[in-house]
DNA sequence: TATATTTGTGCAATCGATTGCATAAATAAT
DNA sequence: ATTATTTATGCAATCGATTGCACAAATATA
């Protein structure tokens, strides 16, 4: 059974005996359409089963109603989470998502977002790879007068919208909760990558340290790669070395997991002997024996905020707005893993 | 500073003297087109930094390059895998994915598939809701003669690619396992919900019993939402009922999570008092004291498969091909939880 | 050499909606 | 009763690429 042709604003037209012009501008509420001639023009859109043609609509308008997003990794909580926050705005504002990942690879990178422009995306949010070190092609969308948002991962090379948390507050409350559950001697595990985001976390872990009055020991900070094999490892060093520690604030809740590991097969109690907290708030940290504390990034508000920053930026059309940084406050979430009994 | 127009086509058939014809078929590697000029093209495209544009081309051609994804939820590492999968086939075939989620409520999976069709998308790959007993939106996207698969959660009622894994004989591995680890009084835990996949575990899990020569047992199975809770909730009845069992095959992991807390706050030993074992395979799983058996479903293939199923459906064209069902064999990951130690 | 075929381009319509400008009709202002 | 202003609609170009058909030139065939 051949399926007959979609309806288009021609159609409507001939049946009422106007022209295409005053159908469009009737579905698109323009003023100057008489209440009689949009009434009835709707009443024959849905007669027809109309359904406009978003492809020919932004061609002519230039306005796609499509958003390109990027991150890492897709299946990801942390990014999947943020995907489904920009999604959630994006669609009650009527527009698409189209979601790729990098990988981490900067050519990857390179691609989608000139795949995005191909596609005439009205814009980009995106969560910048851990190796790109150039920003040509974020340039290209500026350049293009195309709003971008940066989130999690952002650098200050390009002037644009940014949502970020604050890393240095969470790693400063996770290493205060720490010291006030009694800990004095206290492990940080984190990572020389170039991203801002572990600097952060080690200068949040420095200044609590220095405010309670404990002066910061170098030979207590561990770096890596801050995965689970990361962690295990830093544990048994720990433990051969000998080391005289009661607590850990990792970077990473994979590579506290790690070391929740290796610390219970050795026969460590956890938290009176070792007191953890990891950061990122992964949905395993609540099964983990015993629950990991761990800091709340809010990646499905970050998500929300990044698509309202970019609305915003692409409701304030040519002007050029002084593109916003928002910084989302994190929150510690306290589980048994550093929750002492007794001090 | 501005920034001047985009080139197109015609741009390029100015310079080189030629019409725009010529250029597109050039660009699109028509063989009509002799060497000379295609090169000649090729080389001004490069020089003017032309970039297609997608939309003109969409609007003519009827292509748009766009897949429509449409998931419950995005934010749940099954699904954000499955979409991971289709984004990798699908970029590498240079398609882009619209993702969409319906938060398992009709009206939104029927919005969503409604936005897909006015995005002209050249196709749909779609997971059923928990509650959706009507498919008409989804009919009205085969009668457009647009390529449809299903995965996971699918109906027999549309005559489509789907992709499902094998529940029947996910289930019955993990119970055959249980009874090798030595286990006779097997619970199950299961939901009464309408989707088959949950009636074909529970079907493997009788089954498995049957064929080692053990007497399904009605009062061992609990039916609920396979929450965390609800497995908690079980776990209580089992004790305080004072039921007489030694493992737990648990439909869901969560369910089989929450279980494993009570037991062990009961004093119960994992796997040797009880062996546990669950189902999807979830992040955690490998975190949780003693890790958890489970059942890994290949959410990336089955997301490959997906798209390779779509792809095979837009390239057979108009002629109608018998809609392919393609069923995934699922693996038993066998961790401590199920594994005793000694016979 | 005359005819048939192949090769390479051009012409012009088309996809479906949007929009600046023009204009007729209706209403308001003088 | 005129002129000025609104109101409602039409006209036609446009967005940028694709594609069926036509056709001249080049090559092959008889």
């Amino acid at each position: 059974m051949e399926h007959s042709k979609k309806t288009t604003i021609h159609d409507i037209a001939e049946r009422l005996n106007v022209t295409a012009s005053t159908v469009s501008r009737a579905l698109n509420g323009n003023p100057r359409i008489s209440d009689n001639t949009r009434k009835a023009v709707l009443r024959a859109a849905r007669e027809l089963d109309y359904e406009p043609n978003q492809i020919a609509s932004a061609l002519r308008s230039g306005r796609t109603q499509l958003i390109g997003m990027l991150v890492p990794t897709i299946n990801r909580a942390f990014f999947s989470s943020i995907i489904r926050g920009v999604e959630e705005v994006a669609n009650s504002l009527d527009y698409r998502v189209i979601v790729s990942q990098s990988n981490e690879i900067f050519e990857n990178e390179e691609n989608a977002v000139k795949a995005f422009l191909n596609a005439r995306v009205d814009g980009i949010i995106a969560s910048i790879g851990k190796n790109t070190e150039h920003f040509n092609h974020y340039k290209q969308v500026l350049d293009r007068g195309l709003p971008l948002v940066l989130f999690d991962r952002t650098t200050p090379q390009l002037q644009t919208g940014q949502v970020v948390i604050d890393d240095y507050q969470g790693a400063y409350m996770a290493t205060a909760h720490l010291i006030e559950q009694g800990c004095e001697r206290i492990v940080h595990f984190t990572s020389e990558r170039k991203i801002d985001i572990y600097k952060e976390r080690h200068r949040g872990y420095v200044n609590a340290l220095q405010d309670y009055g404990i002066e910061p020991n170098h030979s207590l900070v561990f770096s890596g790669n801050l995965q689970l094999e990361d962690g295990r490892a830093h544990a048994k060093q720990l433990i051969k070395g000998k080391v005289d520690f009661d607590a850990i604030f990792s970077a990473s809740d994979y590579a506290a997991m790690g070391a929740m590991q290796v610390l219970k097969k050795n026969g460590l109690n956890i938290p009176d002997d070792v007191a953890l907290v990891g950061f990122l708030n992964e949905p395993f940290t609540s099964f983990t024996d015993p629950p990991l504390t761990s800091v709340n990034q809010f990646p499905i508000e970050m998500g929300q905020t990044a698509a309202n920053l970019f609305f915003n930026a692409l409701n304030s059309g040519k002007k050029k707005i002084i593109p916003k940084k928002t910084v989302i406050q994190p929150e510690l979430i306290v589980r048994a893993s550093s929750l002492r009994t007794a001090p």
